[in-house]
DNA sequence: ATAGTTAATCGTAAATATACGATAAATAAT
DNA sequence: ATTATTTATCGTATATTTACGATTAACTAT
């Protein structure tokens, strides 16, 4: 007797980190993330020079960091500036920590 | 001038970081770590009583967690006891401590 | 006005992910 | 031996992701 539900509704918490999570899943947003923590801040064109891919390619993975909240793109013409969104970052940091907690309540943490 | 490339070469900490990410990003598989961190270990039946998808999806995203080597599956006829993989989730641990640091070496922590 | 620069967006192809039901395998219980 | 239990795997459909080149938009510089 299988069950079937195509929509579930999960905590703000865990749709957050896996937003999260699953903007750092590919090495390429990694590092970009890590190239703009350390840089504070930078444009396409930084990106495109380090990196062996298509600027349409990197373009794509910064919208990704962008929509998932990671980043924010100012407006510069004709460039954008990156940086990372400090708030969300330290959003994301805390609630890896979270995860990782050695001894945490599970059902005060997750809600289904 | 584009550059064309399929293949690129990340340092092992980049792709290990990326493989944890990836598999942390299902609201899903989640729930099922917040659960088994929690429980030390459990069958895959308990998780199909507590949420709403079918036995082969839950499967699916436990196959994923195995893939991605955050846990393991001990055989137990005819069921299969499921445990967080502590080596590789402490890895994981120290893997997005780093990432998160205030201050770190870009060029120390990222090798193309 | 024209040309150059920067970076998003479009169109597309291929691969991967997510979900399901059905089936199969492996064992335990009757 | 037969039946029940548990869970992986198969087949499939749909959606998303990742990559590319080409184009477009927005501005700068000449």
């Amino acid at each position: 007797m299988n069950k079937t539900l195509q929509q579930i509704k999960y905590s703000q918490e865990t749709e957050d980190l896996a937003r999260f999570s699953k903007a750092l899943g590919h090495p390429t947003r990694l590092i970009i993330l890590k190239y703009l923590s350390n840089q504070s801040c930078c444009y396409t064109g930084d990106l495109v020079d380090i990196l062996p891919l298509a600027q349409s390619t990197i373009s794509q993975h910064l919208k990704e960091l962008k929509e998932a909240g990671l980043i924010d793109g100012e407006v510069n013409p004709p460039r954008i500036r990156y940086c990372i969104n400090q708030k969300n970052w330290k959003k994301s940091k805390k609630l890896f920590q979270t995860l990782f907690q050695e001894d945490f309540n599970f059902f005060s943490v997750v809600k289904l």
